[in-house]
DNA sequence: AAAATCTATATTGATATCCAATCCTGCATT
DNA sequence: AATGCAGGATTGGATATCAATATAGATTTT
């Protein structure tokens, strides 16, 4: 299997998309070797994978922080998914075949349904897995992997300032720009890619921030193998909850997934933030 | 100022790219913190960084080599990157002024000065940060993060497979996209941009692998601060030599960089390996 | 009392040494 | 010749230790 570090790398991975470590958290090395009985050394090397994923900073001497993008990196992010989801269109729109238009059909049309039946977890996630499936039709490995981290990107930046609907729930996009690609109509179809983001990064924009903020402790405690002897102090959940809670909503975090339709008139005066970092 | 390891993996990073270190290489732990004067934990850092960046590739228990991309991703990475000059391209063609295209024509000028001049090691490196700086124009610091890291990969594909041009020596190609971006000619652009990276990649498929395998020692040598006492055995050569070398012709990797003018015409038969790696 | 300085503590960056697991090589055997 | 095994080498990881640095608290000064 996958080495130690990697193992935690991925664990903090999770626990920071699904809002429990949010922007600024202290990552201490002594605090998670703890956590996660290992030696200092392999909580560094995940530490450092965070940080080369954009997840997190090493500031030297201070340690390691989740990180905290500023306004400034989030439009950039949203630009950049913009670009990419732009160019994998236009390139699926000359390639595509009709089992794939299906595909993408049959994954919107099981989101309706989330929808309807009131999951919303499950309608985010649809909604979220909509774009990543998108781009794995191109069959792209390389492009897959730098949406996909343009993705984990944008998601830390949901758990700053928390909007009131979540990255896709933008159902009639989906559904739009799949009719508009397969006949052909590229330039209504980039228009519409740039106008979906530009409505979740306006969403942002002027919510203000909330998220209670966990202790490491707290918030790695779902993912831990409880099934060894426990050191520190609480601890009581089981890995299978996680699964469970998977790209839903986490209670503590106090986050709220409203699905609601579009807003594409709200142009409201985007100054909430003019400064530095989305604090 | 950065911890050593990243020092290393940027000098890795440098050696790969001057393919001094070829893929398939072996790096030893033991053996890099040997060259280096450094904790064998120091070296694993560095080759995770490495390999987060896709320049090499850690394989349990076995140990970092320098990353020997297949021609599957070879294609992938190619296409990847035409989709991402095209996407700012059209950015450009939108909201760049003329100041930003002037800085562009000074550009292409100098390189055309270096190439009547016969520089042909400074004629190539300006012809590969034509790229850069056009990806600079966008402003956008995720996007040109993203491009670097394509440039590299294309780079250290470039050491498997040693073309008799290199990467963009397309004079004219750079020339006319300036040109057609600025008259706001789209379609054409883009259409010039993709077979500019056509053509590159052609190249390379039909052409048989050379480049001598260096020892890490050896191909580290020149890159090493020569002025603390030395272990290891030879290394006469010191850092200012680097410089000069940046980007230049290494005459033990027996590369041969010639500058030459397009050939679009050629559709060779891009059979010549068929299966999996770029050997 | 407020500000500035200094000291003590905590954390990181890094080293050295040690150990287990695993891979590879070479040798012996069939 | 092919197979199987043993030993060596390498990686992944643990632990202990140390220097450098940053934070916080205590002390002094204004």
């Amino acid at each position: 299997m996958s080495s130690r570090s990697q193992t935690i790398t991925a664990i903090l991975t999770k626990a920071i998309l699904d809002h429990r470590l949010v922007p600024g958290c202290k990552l201490g090395e002594r605090e998670l070797s703890e956590i996660f009985d290992v030696s200092r050394i392999v909580i560094r090397q995940a530490l450092i994978r965070l940080a080369d994923d954009g997840l997190a900073t090493i500031e030297r001497n201070r340690g390691a922080f989740v990180a905290k993008p500023s306004l400034q990196e989030a439009l950039e992010l949203y630009d950049a998914l913009t670009l990419v989801e732009q160019g994998v269109a236009a390139q699926l729109s000359e390639r595509l075949g009709p089992s794939g238009w299906n595909e993408l059909r049959q994954h919107v049309e099981r989101q309706r349904q989330a929808v309807e039946a009131g999951n919303d977890a499950l309608a985010d996630l649809l909604g979220q897995e909509y774009h990543t499936l998108f781009v794995r039709l191109s069959r792209n490995k390389v492009m897959q992997e730098i949406h996909a981290q343009l993705i984990r990107r944008t998601t830390l930046l949901r758990s700053l300032i928390p909007a009131d609907f979540d990255y896709c729930n933008l159902l009639d996009d989906h559904s739009r720009l799949i009719d508009l690609l397969e006949k052909g109509r590229l330039k209504p179809a980039m228009e519409l890619i740039a106008s979906h983001h530009n409505t979740v990064v306006r969403g942002y924009i002027m919510d203000r921030p909330a998220h209670v903020e966990l202790t490491p402790r707290d918030a790695l405690a779902p993912y831990l193998d409880t099934t060894r002897p426990e050191k520190g102090s609480r601890g009581s959940e089981n890995a299978s909850e996680i699964r469970e809670e998977a790209g839903g909503t986490t209670s503590q975090a106090g986050k709220t997934n409203k699905i609601r339709s579009h807003r594409h008139d709200g142009h409201h005066s985007a100054n909430a933030n003019p400064e530095g970092t989305l604090q």
